[in-house]
DNA sequence: AACCCGGGGAA
DNA sequence: TTCCCAGGGTT
């Protein structure tokens, strides 16, 4: 029988540590070890792109220094921290996990990768980056990046958005994965971020483009292969900006749907109220999945037993543009208040 | 396994 | 416009 050499590919990740020990960003969360700043990190940034979350980041370590702050904070405020970032589950499962981490680890992060994972809004790849990165744990943190590395390094036409990559790249990583598991994770966030690029990636600057496959054929562009089309559907929103004196009404939305927990001004009003309609301005917002136009009609309240009877009915809670400082509301509202801040500092 | 959930920047 | 980003939860 002839012996086939198995192809090893250990030392792709070598070159790759090599790498990052002389490229590596200057981020604020490189400087430590501290489980709590690396799992802030990392669910701020799911999904984001380091210059959009940094001072989100920056603000919540500052506001939140640890776990024990955190857990004890209101929820409401933790969403203020948000605000604007997206995903706002991720604010409502990191405040449920803090106290998860005070009830069920006694205020002590955990170390192993299986508790790591239990804890809300913890997936696989965020659990692996908090493990390799703070503890030493031997997992490969599979995020987009390594998706994009790997299937060029290895030409590999797998489908992205199939529901198994993770598993099937976890496995292409564990190819090249070396000792320092922590590193390799962040140095393929940096090169995935400033090398190996979804568009016009530098390969000329890549420390791997003599072991990319995809760049020997010439078939970077090709890679990563990914199915799935995203398509916005349209929605559309009607809002009442009801307000009297300089006051004006508000509700927290639900967890479910869009923009959970944030606040919103009243969608329905009562009949007597319809009267009091000045002007309506229509406001559209697009989303990743959404394309919103929203109707927000201006509501100018001439009489206080109306007023009155409208906010005891619905217990909407009564504002002003210096409340709603203290509140999260979504994005278009959030503009809607500032324009009518500046109208009312005028009139 | 499929679908849902924000906002912003790059090309 | 389109793509996609340090993904996770729900059904």
């Amino acid at each position: 029988m002839e012996k086939t050499a198995t192809p090893t590919f250990k030392h792709i990740g070598s070159k790759l540590l090599n790498w990052y020990q002389k490229n590596a960003r200057d981020l604020p969360f490189r400087q430590t070890k501290d489980p709590y700043k690396i799992w802030i990190c990392e669910i701020v940034f799911q999904q984001t792109r380091i210059n959009q979350g940094l001072n989100h980041y920056n603000n919540f370590i500052k506001r939140f220094p640890d776990v024990k702050t955190l857990a004890e904070a209101e929820e409401n405020e933790v969403l203020l921290y948000w605000k604007g970032l997206g995903y706002y589950s991720r604010a409502i499962n990191i405040h449920r996990a803090a106290q998860q981490i005070m009830n069920d680890y006694h205020g002590t992060f955990p170390h192993e990768y299986e508790e790591i994972l239990k804890l809300k809004g913890v997936g696989k790849y965020t659990a692996a980056a908090v493990s390799s990165i703070c503890f030493d744990g031997k997992i490969p943190a599979v995020d987009g990046n390594f998706y994009r590395v790997l299937s060029r390094i290895f030409a590999d036409d797998f489908d992205i958005s199939n529901s198994r990559a993770f598993n099937y790249f976890s496995e292409l990583a564990h190819l090249i994965l070396p000792d320092n598991v922590g590193d390799f994770n962040q140095a393929m966030m940096d090169l995935g971020s400033e090398i190996c690029k979804p568009k016009n990636p530098l390969c000329g600057e890549c420390p791997l483009h003599e072991d990319c496959l995809a760049f020997s054929l010439n078939k970077i562009s090709e890679f990563p292969v990914k199915t799935k089309k995203v398509k916005a559907e349209d929605l559309s929103l009607k809002y009442y900006f009801v307000h009297r004196n300089g006051k004006f009404l508000i509700q927290q939305r639900k967890d479910d749907f869009i923009w959970k927990k944030l606040f919103e001004f009243p969608p329905v009003i009562s009949d007597e109220l319809i009267s009091f309609i000045k002007s309506v301005k229509t406001v559209n917002h697009k989303l990743t999945h959404k394309n919103l136009s929203i109707e927000i009609f201006n509501v100018e309240v001439d009489s206080e037993d109306i007023w009155k009877d409208f906010i005891a009915e619905n217990n909407f809670i009564v504002t002003d543009v210096e409340g709603s400082h203290e509140r999260s509301f979504p994005k278009p509202l959030e503009n809607y208040i500032q324009n009518y801040d500046t109208a009312y500092r005028i009139l």
